[in-house]
DNA sequence: AAATATATTTTTGTATACATTTTTAACTGA
DNA sequence: TCAGTTAAAAATGTATACAAAAATATATTT
């Protein structure tokens, strides 16, 4: 695993200080590496938000809040429709099959926070391959990376994973009988509301 | 000037070959620092989008397509006039006031690639910051940084300048008018048309 | 005691060195 | 001639070292 990735994922789960500005040798100490390797990772993570310069020295963990979340739910709200409706015509039964497959693995497991944002990513890249445009695809990846930080509220203490895999599967039918518009509403929708419902439990724990 | 900086400037200006990869070395030569610095910058320019990683050795800029301008341009014309509308009731008289500023620097001058791109995105900033949403701002931001690499055609052989200015001009009016509706359809407009006309271009010289 | 200045320590940025990986070139046999 | 193989060259990743910069602690003054 990529010291870029053991990073990520040590925020993710909540292993590295949050209030805290890290230090370049601490976490080369921790991870048993030299200051370089842990240099490009910082650069890297900085540059998808997973950290924020502190001053002149060090790297902060930037805390949760629900301004950000609200942003990230109204850019995917918009354009992941949008890049699903270009795609919805090269949708193949495959696609659909491995889309299922991939919602079957979400159902069962053990699985990490990670994992479970791999898979849940997984399915909507299926989605949202087929359209070709990789421009736009690009920012939708970086924009769900981003919101990958607060998967630990949806698949925790929020309990969303039930309605949301329902959800899934109906929009599976949709491409499957060729609604495209009503395929296409649903997104948007599943989308908000998911938005809604982070933003509200962000702002009332808080 | 930052060598990543410095870089950019260089990508922007075709003082760096497109289709043959970069090596660290040559970067590190050409710019008199050892490699460190250049893998730093490279990290940066890489997440931005300036590079693009070729197999497990060296990086390449990638080739200027009309398809990357649309999109840029498609999600621009989404998400500027949301953020502009988030501003509007908080862009001050000050704010005016800079603004038109901006666009006299703009006017007169012989002023680089870069820092016309500068001088433009400063304009726009101004119209975006007052709306308060860090989030979507950054991914603005990005949008724009991307999409500065085409500004060499816009301000070279499609002569777009002036018609930019003057729409410019008319959108401070409006705001000041306080026309919240028209500012905001024609700053959609504003994206929209010239997206079109960078498409169209692109795909005319190809 | 609070604010300012000074000294000490920490942290970062970058050069150099070297082992590993990757690319490129040369070679071999069909 | 060309695919596959091997050998040489080049490029990368990372450790170490050190100077410059920043942060922290200490001292000094009012």
């Amino acid at each position: 695993m990529l010291l870029y990735q053991k990073i990520k994922d040590d925020i993710l789960n909540n292993r590295l200080p949050v209030g805290r500005p890290l230090r370049q040798v601490e976490l080369s100490d921790r991870y048993g590496v030299s200051r370089i390797p842990v240099r490009d990772a910082l650069l890297q993570l900085k540059a998808e938000g997973w950290l924020v310069p502190h001053g002149k020295a060090g790297h902060i963990i930037p805390d949760l809040n629900w301004q950000e979340a609200e942003d990230l739910y109204l850019m995917r709200a918009d354009l992941e429709p949008r890049l699903f409706s270009y795609a919805f015509e090269g949708i193949q039964a495959d696609d659909i099959g491995r889309a299922k497959a991939t919602l079957g693995l979400l159902d069962n497991a053990r699985l990490t926070l990670l994992e479970k944002g791999e898979l849940n990513w997984a399915f909507h890249k299926i989605l949202y391959f087929p359209a070709n445009r990789p421009t736009l695809y690009k920012t939708v990846c970086s924009l769900n990376q981003q919101a990958s930080r607060y998967l630990g509220f949806q698949y925790g203490p929020m309990n969303y994973k039930d309605h949301s895999q329902k959800e899934h599967a109906v929009l599976l039918e949709l491409i499957e009988s060729g609604d495209h518009s009503s395929a296409l509403s649903l997104l948007k929708k599943h989308i908000q509301d998911a938005g809604q419902l982070l933003v509200s439990h962000l702002k009332s724990t808080n």
